[in-house]
DNA sequence: ACCTGAACACCGTTCAAGT
DNA sequence: ACCTGAACACCGTTCAAGT
């Protein structure tokens, strides 16, 4: 934290914000206080300055999202595509997917469910496409894979680390079951371990339905 | 809808609210426009009503959410667990789980999220953890079997219904394979097929770990 | 070009006034 | 007890004024 002078009325020497500052202390707040605490408002006064005056940078709240989106996605590897083969380098995706939004849970509920609308996240998928497709799967599968693949991720890093919160009040509500095995189960550990053994099975899958679909 | 003559200043001579027909209307506008669309001046609107008469019967938003999970829930089917083998019963319950949020996928980026705090959907998973547990599932796993059904629904659900919305700009943003695979796939059929292959699979994964702790 | 301050419509929520 | 109308703090967004 740094004290800062006030701004004075009008247009500053220098710029005080960028895109990408606004992109990133974003990112920051909506990981340290989750995704409700983004506001105009608080994200300006984290960078020391009006709301109006983000509205010089970024066209509206949505696109800041999509800045959060790209700086999540960027956290991601795929370049295994390139050269390995598409189930090796499948899973080398999924766990860094996986990683990355184990860094930035916060960001889940919104990245989940809002439309895409940034460029690296399209490219990304698109090289997971074309690595799909020239390992042998049709194009009518793409989707369906993709998805596979990333609501397995979903649920492991809510497993990982929101059930707990999710399911707060199984004890007292009549799921003392539910609450039980939820403290047992505790250790990050058991969940990567979970997390691994569910890719694996879902790679022997769609080897299976890969060969079946191509005799 | 029925034209109302607008009330007056007092207490009315019958009470024209009720928490039931409250949920029942916030899930109507769910359905309709979106969870967005929710907010409680549309919400007494619909209901021919003031923003500020809402709060005579529900203490906040989150618990018209609340309400508005228990009507989804009450859609879904847990009672094979009282009396069929427990891998039976999870496909039953699995399968009307899907369909439940099938008919109401607008209400899934705040259910899925949102910490739970209505008794009906805990009894529920009080059930169903019982049921596994008779089945011979140790405690430490139940957690991780429903997250396991849970996510694949949720990842089913959101392939069969969102997956165009959310890669909405797919062609024009540098993905092609993406947006040809999710335009060639648009058949629900296709979706409810690969729903039954998933789930058939899960089954015969979580029998074999089961026999695998329980030699 | 890039900041402020004031304004707008909307949001969830509270509460006194009225029957 | 149960509705209205007025008020509160907050929200996203726009825009004229200032440098």
């Amino acid at each position: 934290m740094c004290v800062m002078a006030a701004l004075r009325r009008g247009r500053p020497s220098r710029p005080v914000l960028s895109v990408a500052g606004i992109h990133a202390a974003a990112l920051e707040l909506v990981d340290e206080q989750g995704a409700a605490a983004l506001t105009m408002g608080r994200l300006a006064e984290r960078l020391g300055v009006q709301a109006a005056s983000l509205y010089h940078h970024v066209v509206d709240k949505a696109s800041v999202w999509e800045g959060i989106r790209r700086l999540v996605v960027a956290e991601m590897d795929w370049s295994a595509f390139a050269d390995r083969p598409w189930d090796l380098a499948l899973g080398v995706w999924a766990r860094s997917y996986r990683a990355a939004f184990i860094r930035h849970v916060n960001t889940m509920p919104v990245l989940y469910t809002a439309p895409v609308a940034e460029p690296l996240t399209y490219q990304m998928y698109q090289v997971v496409c074309v690595g799909l497709a020239e390992g042998g799967w049709p194009e009518t599968s793409l989707a369906e894979v993709l998805s596979a693949v990333e609501y397995l991720i979903a649920g492991s890093v809510l497993d990982h680390e929101a059930l707990g919160e999710m399911f707060g009040r199984a004890a007292e509500m009549g799921a003392p079951l539910l609450a039980a095995s939820i403290r047992s189960r505790s250790q990050v550990v058991v969940a990567d371990r979970a997390f691994d053994l569910a890719l694996d099975g879902l790679l022997i899958g769609l080897r299976a339905e890969l060969a079946r679909l191509q005799p």
